[in-house]
DNA sequence: CCATAATCGAGACGGTACGTCGGGTCTTGTA
DNA sequence: TACAAGACCCGACGTACCGTCTCGATTATGG
């Protein structure tokens, strides 16, 4: 039961490993992405590609967190003007483009089939990934909360779901495009179930 | 390049290539699931099954189907007692129990993720599968706006969005368990996003 | 316990296989022979060698038999002038020269190495190869018998043995050239002890 | 390039390296024999290895030599009682029980192949381990030239050969079983051939 | 009512990739 | 400096499936 020493790794493998991983799914689908693809191109035996990671959407993965490290250091934020509605009109233009992007469409499918296949992935993905996104919305609704945008007993997990839920399922099962006026009635309605109640106020 | 006579295809081989995907899919995850081995399981060419579907996901939608068919002749309706709320608790319920379930839970992550990555197989999924469903959900809506349950001027699709989105989200990239509680809080919050303005009661 | 058909064998294939197997021995010694590099050599899929053939060293040994079969149809024959010592001399130069020849020591000596380690190969090498030839030789000395150059009650195998044993083995384990000297020497040894005895005369 | 300093060799780990090669040819056949295998059973570092032997057939022929070393000291003697027959009968039977003994089989099988391919190999192994037994087989004989019963015009290299070499291709070639009854007629047949003329007696 | 043409089962074929083994080299830390 | 340990790049292993391609042996009309 000897796993192998971390510290021994070598880190420009792993570096060309991921940057490889990458790459190829700018040319080729995920379908056709294989280890072997990305040991040569990253000339790198294959042998050290299954030593460090357990599958190829382990790989990719990883290749996620590098893209994501590239603006770590703080923790990511969502805008706060005080206009919740518009500040979420933002977030989700952003999304929706990103959700479009030639670069970043298809690893990110792969991904989100992976993790709809594989538990452990999935672990790794809501504490590693998605965790810090969640937070940091959930940050934004609790600063809504404060000024009185939002209701004081609001369940953040589920308003995070209500907002982001409808624009994934719809975006991974292309149930239609994200569009400005899918995102508008969107917010409308979700954002309305949301408020305090009259007499809140 | 003449296609294959469809008068003349062999009923009893497509299902029994039908049968054996579903089958094998108890046995075995998507990922593992061969046109070889449904070939052999179903006593088949492989030939049959290059002849008559184009990829293996196209025999996975044909096999589900055969599930739908089951209770097909009239559309599907959901409940209707009058009480909004309770009638979605209960199709939701169902739904999560469906998700759960050992004999469905891998077919329709697989379909799900094929969905996914093949815009052809998405667009058969939601013409053939996810339209009727989608519509059936519509009129329980539109039934609910007709007592005043729900505003007159809902956009019914957001509104479905709305209320299954976060669930198959949840569910595919598991994020959470779909237990009572959850929906519960899901409903309560997306309903009354929905409800006709104080003015119009 | 099925194995594949022969009859549905592709004959292009096989020969494909062998000769691509004999071309590379000329190229590369036969440790650094690969199945991978024979079925690259002959266009062929891996999967169809490893179907056909148990081993490496089995299709060597039918690549062998092609060599054979090419003079083949009438048996192998020892050359007969009535003259023992003569015609032997004839015969062992010529083995002595196909030892040496680039063309054929390469896959000679791994015939030998490889019959060395494979009881079910050596069968079939002494059922195949060996056989016809050692009949032939056993065949001229009987031949000799009759004239009353040999000894009537000499054990032919033993003969053959004394008379080719110690090339092969000189050769095989390089315990020096296998020169005109050389052969003479062994000869006359050789085929005092199988004459007849004085007073068969 | 500066080649190792013999001087700071570890002579534990060269010992070491080389029993493990003998004990895992009692359990895998030498092909299947790595040097990585060794390195493991050792207890050694494989580069300490790659540092000492060019080749694992010299590892092989290293081990041999530890072998020899146990009767080492004084050199190898054949018997000799006066009956030249007799005296080899008993050396070839012994020899024969070595060739089938489990132990030694082999290992020996092993030498004799690697021989085959690798000239330098067999240059070390006439050296060291060939040419002290084959002196020795050289000096029985030249004592029964001395006792009249071989001829003293004998060449003693050809009569080694005579007599050992077909009981080494039939052994390596697998021709058949070594029994006293082939011995026996060998020896009849080889003796015969080395006996001096009658005008000489 | 048969002839003929397509489908069918079976499975060989050329390929691609799998995940593993081992070769030989290089690096790291210890003695 | 040699050593044990073991990561590294690489080539090959033997296997699993891919999608295509023959093969007879059934069908299943339509002349």
């Amino acid at each position: 039961m000897s796993n192998p020493d971390p510290t021994r790794r070598n880190e420009s493998s792993r570096r060309a490993v991921l940057t490889a991983t990458l790459d190829l799914l700018q040319e080729v689908p995920y379908t056709r992405l294989s280890i072997e693809g990305i040991a040569t191109r990253a000339g790198v035996g294959k042998q050290t590609i299954y030593r460090w990671w357990p599958s190829k959407a382990a790989v990719l993965f990883d290749a996620f967190l590098i893209l994501s490290e590239a603006d770590a250091g703080e923790p990511p934020e969502l805008p706060d003007t005080g206009d919740l509605r518009a500040d979420l009109m933002l977030v989700l233009r952003a999304t929706a483009a990103e959700l479009d992007s030639p670069q970043l469409a298809e690893p990110m499918r792969a991904l989100a089939t992976e993790v709809a296949h594989d538990a452990g992935l999935a672990r790794s993905y809501h504490e590693r990934l998605d965790a810090p996104l969640r937070e940091a919305k959930r940050r934004r609704l609790r600063s809504a909360q404060a000024t009185g945008e939002l209701a004081a007993d609001l369940d953040l997990d589920v308003a995070v779901d209500i907002i982001w839920g409808p624009v994934l399922n719809r975006w991974l099962q292309r149930g239609g495009p994200l569009d400005e006026a899918y995102l508008e009635a969107l917010l409308d309605t979700a954002l309305k179930g949301m408020q305090p109640r009259r007499h809140e106020l």
